[in-house]
DNA sequence: AATTGGCACTTCGACTGGTCGAGTGCCAAC
DNA sequence: GTTGGCACTCGACCAGTCGAAGTGCCAATT
């Protein structure tokens, strides 16, 4: 049913179609790819392809354009890997060089993948309900009022304000310190944070509504959704990737929204280090139904946040994934060290 | 020459153009405004405006149009002042609501600044060349490495990683932490560095390259531009405003780029308090020709920062620019507290 | 059985010409 | 200074035409 020159034709209907954007004839086909068949011959295949839901005509006599479908199945069989440029390759390797903070890191690491891929990237932070506690510090500022300072392995550093009812006083604030890395020295941060709820016992009474403040503060952090952070780069890309006008509407809407963002990015159960793909359709958000998303996990050994490109479902798969796995790896390195 | 029925016909030409979009022509004019003349005198009028520069016709036969002269002269002398509706009010007391940390107050805010206004929202960060260090933190993570934490005093939080060539010891840690403290106490955190340079003499031999590190390291804060942080909102009201395509792929790039919204921001030297309005072809950025910025200073009694909308000429002036102002001052009172 | 050339058919897009409506500019009259 | 009237201009809209691109089908060929 589906031979190898029929497959064939639908990768070159693919390929045409990325790179000119316009539906592909039978013999343009044959022109561009050397296929040694006559455009009736590929005809037949087409038809067949159609009937297989690979690929659809947008009217009776205009050239084929492939489906959710006809691409998934390029994704899945067809798709060689396409080594990066050494451009590329360049590229990324900048990234290694200067400093370790993570919101470089990041920041870098978006732009990149936005100008390598020409499409829109974003990159989540390190997720904190995957990752441990590696300290946590508690800075006075003033008689009530103090700053809490929490860092994880991912490197991520988190900081919030605490209003205290009561002064706290050096002492304290020492023995407290110590304590909540102890407490929080286990295996995942959400399980840690299950221990704080009988540190104050060991306070004194007059300083225990201080310690109580701190602890919910801490405890809330891993909690609202608002935890989750995302940097984006090249939304101007959409401008020219996709042909009209509301078309891309709903995909500016989609990225502003943190919640869907979120959603779009932790749905794809991805193992780390592979690439998940979700064509067209297959996203289950209103207004993408004609955006793909190319995501991977990062992290230092373990996935601890994802990160991706998101463009038309027109768009050059093999390139975005090369290009997406190569910044998902050098993160992850980057983290490990 | 420009008595006060041609300037009534002026007001009356922005205000419909900005509403409908299409060029407003003499008869619609006087039914819509209940001007008591004809259309002819109008006409008259209009012929008028046009040579003073403030109205032009696309097409010989089409209605007015504002030029960006029209809408300047309508900004500076025309505009009366728009209050806040009841919604508008209630929607940015609840800014005042809840936690006070600043990431959080700034992102509410720029949201709070793109859903009023229906424009592109910015806030840049409290500049750290306008703010005073409140506190300098050093946390020690690993023998060779740690954390600096600097509080500024409009309450936003910097932190960097150091790699120290040379142990720290937790004694010397206290005793540069309180040295750091006491010298970056001075008025202007520019300033304050610069005294910093002999600060590593007054420890022992072993322990200067670390000193030294630190000090490098938290010299280069307020040194590059990577220091000014921005948040945007409301990117996707440029679809909607904007009609055609072509004019806001420049507006997208440009709020892309870090150092193009800089300059935007930073070029009005709006006192505190004081709207700054760029209209047009007055922004000298390229590509930024359809696009005005209305933008205001905000800080804790001093400015410290900027904020701002932007969206096409064809702009509610007076509603923009009262919220603008609204948002800048719950801004300056929440970080006054 | 697969492939091929030929041919009729469909559809889109570009172009054309004609009409309509909105709006202007000008002028003479008020 | 204001007004009504009128000719003029220009874009928007509509319908019709035509060519290009591409298909589907069929009979002939390998």
């Amino acid at each position: 049913m589906l031979d190898d020159r029929r497959l064939a034709v639908l990768r070159a209907i693919i390929e045409d179609y990325v790179s000119t954007g316009e539906p592909v004839g039978s013999r343009g086909l044959v022109e561009r790819h050397h296929l040694s068949v006559s455009p009736a011959t590929i005809r037949n295949d087409m038809a067949v392809l159609e009937e297989a839901g690979l690929i659809t005509q947008p009217h009776t006599s205009a050239g084929r354009v492939p489906t959710d479908a006809g691409y998934r199945l390029f994704v899945d069989q067809l798709a060689t890997v396409k080594p990066l440029s050494a451009a590329e390759r360049r590229a990324i390797q900048t990234l290694l060089d200067g400093p370790l903070d993570l919101d470089q890191i990041v920041s870098r690491a978006v732009r990149a993948l936005a100008q390598l891929t020409h499409q829109v990237a974003v990159i989540q932070y390190p997720s904190l309900r995957m990752t441990r506690v590696r300290h946590i510090e508690l800075v006075e500022l003033a008689p009530a009022r103090c700053l809490l300072v929490m860092i994880t392995d991912a490197g991520r550093v988190e900081q919030r304000f605490i209003e205290l009812p009561v002064p706290l006083g050096a002492e304290t604030a020492a023995v407290l310190r110590s304590r909540l890395n102890e407490a929080t020295a286990g295996p995942s941060l959400e399980d840690a944070f299950e221990d704080l709820d009988g540190l104050w016992l060991g306070f004194s009474e007059e300083v225990r509504p201080a310690v109580r403040a701190v602890v919910e503060r801490l405890k809330e952090i891993p909690k609202a959704g608002y935890q989750e952070r995302f940097v984006l780069a090249g939304t101007s890309n959409l401008a020219r990737s996709s042909a009209d006008f509301s078309s891309f509407m709903p995909v500016l809407e989609a990225i502003e929204e943190q919640v869907v963002l979120l959603k779009l990015l932790t749905e794809l159960s991805a193992d780390s280090g592979q690439i998940a793909v979700r064509i067209g359709h297959e996203t289950t958000q209103a207004g993408l139904e004609e955006t793909s998303l190319v995501a991977a996990g990062y992290g230092p050994g373990r996935t601890v946040a994802n990160l991706g490109v998101l463009g038309p479902t027109r768009m050059d798969y093999p390139g975005s994934i090369a290009v997406v796995r190569a910044i998902a790896l050098y993160l992850s390195r980057i983290l490990a060290a």
